[in-house]
DNA sequence: TTGCTGCGATAAGCATTCCTTATCAGATTG
DNA sequence: CAATCTGATAAGGAATGCTTATCGCAGCAA
């Protein structure tokens, strides 16, 4: 049995007649008598009483066109629903992130995300830079969001793009250093703790931390392992335990007790990355989750800007995205790719 | 697109291997990449990432394995509903009926169809007998269920089966025949006020009143036409307005103040019938429900029984549905033919 | 009745397409 | 590096779907 046999069916049980269903089908009569009649010895049963004047259906014929019916429109919605995931409309979305660094604009992207692209199921999955890779590699993920910066893995199958640059803050309790002083410089916190979260997910941080402080202002940083949620942290800051010395969006947010400062002189940049793999295939969905995410990004208006838009849309999609809101100005990136 | 071509992206998407599929499917392996590069044309969408070396979904062909599925099932799904059709176990029923002759048996008919055949939709339209041949002519009911005896209209296209044989008897107050009498005559109600239902319908009941009570009982009776409803004529019969002669099988159910009484010495035989349409076409339903019909009638225990129960059930399935009951003395009837 | 018309079924030939065998290019494995 | 797996491709043959032509039947009109 095929589809044909059944669209054949449908018209002869619409047109009640074999003769009409033959035009509307642009065939000839014979070759519905004969599809029909295929259909019915295949099925052993009559579908039609044809007493040579009038078609009609029997009672199995009227059973049977509501499940060829149901069967064509499952058909005809089956292509309809693959179009829809090639357009990035439907489909599955699954996003490697890194911890708390992208508190600042992850939540509003798949907020906005969800509003735009609700048939998409998106799962985010926080894992480091190096099972990012791997993720990526065996499809776990489509999407890899990470800050390795310099030691980025570069590979074959995988394209690295900048997705935003931001300068170093160091958060301290507010009476560590009160407003009046001015901006503080690193070295003046090199008698503080530095808190760092445990596990394997900080390790990197730690070391950023590391090189920023030694090449910066030359001292080793005192680390203090505590807790493994940001906001344990943030709360050891408020009670005076140490500093925290992150990237300026980490503190978007403020936190009661504790004050964050852009410190002077430091050269330091951090970087933040999208990993996606150079498969053949085409995914909308992180076509359009990317056109997203940049955008959140933007709306963070972070001072040393440096995002890169180049993500492959068109410049008519993007006028469509930013519909009404005013376009900041922003440089191209892409030195290490483009998506 | 053809289920074909759904069947083999199935198959492969399952198997995640061109060659394994084709070996489920029974066929080469060429035979199996065409029609899914064909498929993969015709959407203009990559189903499946070859990298010749493993087969994959793309996410558009994820998407499309749902439906896929789906469709294939819905097309399954339907040549079973057409099955279960075939054998009367889905699908339409509608049966013409005459008024409350038959509350002895249909209502306990059609409650165990339903508890049977729970996917058949019935429906039971009231109308006359002649109504119920053009009405079997246009297809609007299936089967009729009549009384019309030796002037049913027999014809090439209609076939009439007896369906049950039972005496009048009258009904009338208890206290205008009290039980010590013993059984009465009709002419012992030569005075009395023959009750009657107004309309159309209750016509052929008076003339065959008028019949009985001419030939057996040499009278013309006194007809009082009054109400349309069963339940109001024998209030009138309990408070003495007059009597009722009708079939015995009218009086199943007892109606307080109301006794009714065989008559001695009547000839009449009251005759149901059922009637159904020569149509080449194979109705089980009908036969399943012809087949419980006749079993609610058995039920009743009519004494001068005549039931036909030859309607073209094999002894297995008579001896099945009958489990535990004994079974009564029957006579084949179907002098005027059989379903 | 007779001829006409419209219907679906059937037959035969042609066109399409589907499947087969044979082969190729690429990648993995020993 | 040969062996062996993968899926893609080409070409020929088999199957089947479609066409034209025709038939038998039933209703209708003359």
């Amino acid at each position: 049995m095929e589809l044909r046999h059944l669209r054949y069916f449908v018209a002869v049980a619409e047109a009640l007649s074999f003769r009409k269903a033959a035009g509307r089908l642009s065939v000839s009569e014979p070759a519905v008598s004969q599809q029909v009649a295929d259909l019915e010895g295949e099925l052993g049963l009559k579908l039609f009483n044809r007493d040579s004047r009038r078609v009609e259906l029997t009672e199995v014929g009227r059973v049977f066109l509501r499940g060829a019916r149901r069967t064509l429109a499952s058909a005809k919605e089956a292509v309809a629903q693959a179009e829809e995931a090639a357009a990035g409309e439907r489909g599955r979305l699954s996003i490697g992130s890194i911890g708390p660094l992208v508190h600042a604009f992850l939540p509003d992207a798949l907020a906005r995300f969800r509003e735009r692209f609700p048939l998409v199921e998106v799962t985010v999955l926080n894992m480091d830079d190096r099972t990012q890779v791997e993720a990526l590699a065996n499809g776990t993920i489509m999407l890899g969001i990470g800050w390795a910066g310099p030691s980025l893995p570069e590979s074959e199958s995988l394209t690295a793009t900048p997705l935003l640059h931001c300068s170093f803050s160091i958060a301290c309790a507010e009476h560590r250093w009160p407003a009046k002083r001015g901006r503080p410089k690193l070295s003046d916190f090199r008698e503080d703790n530095f808190l760092a979260l445990s596990g394997e997910m900080s390790r990197d941080y730690r070391r950023l931390v590391r090189t920023v402080c030694q090449r910066d202002a030359g001292f080793e940083p005192n680390f203090l392992t505590l807790g493994n949620s940001l906001e344990s942290l943030l709360s050891m800051v408020a009670a005076g335990r140490g500093v925290l010395l992150a990237p300026e969006i980490l503190f978007r947010h403020p936190t009661v007790g504790v004050s964050s400062h852009v410190l002077d002189g430091l050269k330091g940049e951090f970087e933040m990355f999208l990993m996606r793999t150079n498969s053949s295939e085409p995914r909308a969905t992180v076509d359009n989750f990317v056109k997203i995410l940049a955008d959140s990004v933007l709306r963070l208006q972070i001072p040393t800007q440096m995002i890169s838009t180049d993500f492959g849309q068109s410049t008519d999609e993007r006028r469509a995205r930013r519909r009404g809101r005013k376009e900041p100005s922003m440089r191209h990136g892409g030195t290490r790719g483009r998506l």
